[in-house]
DNA sequence: CGCATTTCCTGGAGGC
DNA sequence: TGCCTCCAGGAAATGC
């Protein structure tokens, strides 16, 4: 399930591989995936240059010439890349742009069809599914701006699960972030001490930043540039570890539904009451 | 407002 | 081996 790391490695590589390319030939397998601009992609899209790549939270952007904008989103089980045009495309490929003078493809494919492709050149004529609004990107949030989006009587983990307050996490790095801050999912935003959400937001950054340089994370679906799995899994603490122990403390983790979500967290380490800050302040820095 | 529930969808896992 | 049911979840819509 793409997530804010997968999603960046996703994009670095097409940065690298759609730099000065230009659009060809389109081939729609699936229509009803691509939204927006009732044009057809075929009649839209060839002849088109890639001016950038670039997301935010989990949401592609790709800047095309003449004003068109080309937004991906992942959903669950989607994959955006750049493959040789020789190679055999792999089954649920639902969009195939080739790129001119080259020997390779832009492929768009999504099994479970969560995901889609949105195009925009400033039209206000849009059909298909709106586009999933975004907030701001929870890499790209200073410590002010994630304290005052924590400022919600929610849950912190429904909270942070909301693409409209901070964009990027998905149910993996949630778990993975809450419980390397210590704090328990189903505790209310709006209750965290200062200290918390310090702790919160930094272990946030720290983890989205180790997932980033490990490639992401390879649960099933999610192949990286060129199909290769991401090795974030094998540092993952609690997500889907329920009923094995607790790697800090031993106790077993517990299973909940936190937002709709499979949660797990240590009923140890993550207490729902608030965490003093002096057992847990850092000595250095 | 916030929360749970339902919808979309397929492939993999488990039961029999 | 094969069929059935359940489950995973990103995000929007709906009901309370």
């Amino acid at each position: 399930m793409p997530e804010l790391p997968e999603v960046e490695t996703l994009i670095r590589a097409l940065r690298h591989d759609l730099r000065g390319a230009r659009f060809g030939r389109v081939r729609v397998a699936r229509r009803d995936v691509i939204h927006g601009d009732p044009r057809p992609p075929e009649r839209l899209l060839p002849r088109r240059l890639v001016r950038s790549v670039g997301r935010i939270g989990k949401r592609i952007e790709i800047e095309l010439s003449g004003g068109l904008r080309f937004f991906t989103h992942l959903g669950m089980t989607g994959s955006l890349g750049v493959w040789p045009r020789d190679e055999p495309a792999a089954r649920h490929t639902h969009l195939i742009i080739d790129l001119q003078g080259q020997s390779a493809q832009l492929r768009f494919g999504d099994a479970r069809r969560f995901g889609g492709i949105w195009l925009f050149d400033g039209g206000e004529l849009s059909v298909g599914k709106p586009l999933p609004a975004v907030g701001c990107d929870i890499l790209s949030a200073n410590l002010a701006c994630f304290g005052r989006i924590l400022g919600a009587k929610r849950a912190i983990k429904a909270l942070l699960l909301d693409q409209h307050a901070l964009a990027g996490l998905g149910n993996i790095y949630c778990d993975e972030a809450l419980f390397e801050a210590c704090i328990h999912p189903l505790r209310k935003a709006s209750t965290l001490s200062a200290d918390e959400i310090g702790r919160l937001w930094r272990a946030v950054g720290r983890i989205l930043r180790a997932a980033i340089r490990a490639k992401g994370s390879t649960i099933r679906d999610y192949r990286g540039p060129g199909g290769a799995p991401g090795r974030f899994q094998r540092a993952h603490r609690v997500y889907a570890r329920d009923g094995l122990p607790c790697t800090r403390c031993g106790a077993e983790l517990i299973r909940l539904i936190v937002a709709g979500r499979g949660t797990t967290a240590c009923p140890a380490c993550q207490p729902m009451g608030s965490t003093g800050p002096s057992r847990r302040r850092r000595k250095t820095r």
